[in-house]
DNA sequence: TTTTTACATGAGCAAATGCTCATGTAAAAA
DNA sequence: TTTTTACATGAGCATTTGCTCATGTAAAAA
């Protein structure tokens, strides 16, 4: 749809109250009532609950997966490519908080065929950052055995980010939270003896 | 409410409809269904949908406490303490991967004041793993900086795993996921030059 | 045997919910 | 200046949804 100020407004109110309330919790009556205006003029910024959340969700979707092709492409090891990726993770993360959100939490209320399709280019990322891992096993760089659980447990380590940059008002340093995620990863919380 | 072999078989099922379409997604309609039985039956197993709700997030969420309780009364040092912590939430979660599928996905539609309630609980949970985190920084086993970060980070490595148990069928050993993870947040993936 | 308990049915209500339509106005484009 | 576009209203319709009630039956407890 097309875009303008009072379209941009609209749009954070409502992505403000879906973050708080859920997907199906938050009715076309709420959003209303928040933008003090009646229930019809809603739909002169949407055409239907479902689209707004199939525009967000492929919108940010498609974002991670431009990301981690780019670096898929390039010439780096698979350690600096893994950390690319991350970097890239949190970066889209701390630019769209909301919309991350949105993708971590409301994936499941895509309606089919849509769903199918978002859960096929979720495991098309997932494979390709498990095919990174995999070459870093290979090369001597990582020294995990079990690439697909590698995979998910950094993914799960970045995921809850948006929570950070939401619920709490504590707008931290993006280049520190990056260099203290890094280092978990890499290297976990043990002082090396 | 009461107990029996019908009303386990009722709660398996309600379990297994509410993680793979949500909460709010889950009508009574869609429950009765699933058991092959008339709407107004399913209130013979439940006083209403949120009680439902209530119940299993406030019991799952009970297990974490008296674990985390009783790990804060030993004498272990701050490095076995989290151990321990880690340990025992692995174990909680693939006993009860759907309990804890709940916990982690509908909290969000609890209503108050239950909601408050949960908050409230989950963050005493939270400051009790930051405690310990402290105290492994003070004694110098732990090289992080910042403990709600640390906190927030392990967790969320943690809170992915009900999946691993229910969304693929790959029904891998504990012990090995349990070592894998602890690895993971010890150490990280990276192997030491 | 009687009585209580657990499980089951079907009709149906009140509220909530997504959405449409006919209409209107203020601002921007032509 | 005219016309199109973006934003706004209010009435209201068709479904969906959570839940109740009156009633019934099979099994277990008394």
């Amino acid at each position: 749809m097309k875009k303008s100020v009072k379209r941009e407004r609209f749009l954070a109110v409502v992505l403000g109250l879906i973050h708080k309330k859920g997907f199906k919790a938050t009715t076309v009556r709420d959003m209303a009532q928040e933008l003090n205006c009646e229930v019809s003029n809603v739909y002169n910024y949407i055409d239907s609950k479902q689209s707004l959340l199939e525009e967000y969700l492929f919108d940010v979707q498609n974002k991670f997966l431009i990301a981690i092709d780019a670096i898929l492409d390039s010439r780096y090891s698979p350690d600096e490519k893994l950390r690319h990726v991350i970097s890239s993770y949190i970066q889209i993360t701390l630019k769209h908080p909301y919309e991350q959100a949105l993708l971590v939490n409301e994936w499941r209320n895509l309606e089919e065929p849509r769903l199918q399709e978002f859960v096929e280019r979720r495991i098309s990322y997932e494979s390709k950052l498990q095919h990174i891992i995999r070459n870093g096993i290979g090369h001597g760089q990582f020294k995990v055995q079990d690439e697909e659980l590698t995979a998910q447990t950094i993914l799960a380590t970045l995921r809850w980010l948006h929570n950070k940059h939401l619920d709490s008002k504590s707008i931290s340093n993006p280049m520190e939270i990056e260099k203290q995620l890094m280092d978990f990863i890499f290297t976990g919380i043990s002082r090396r003896v």
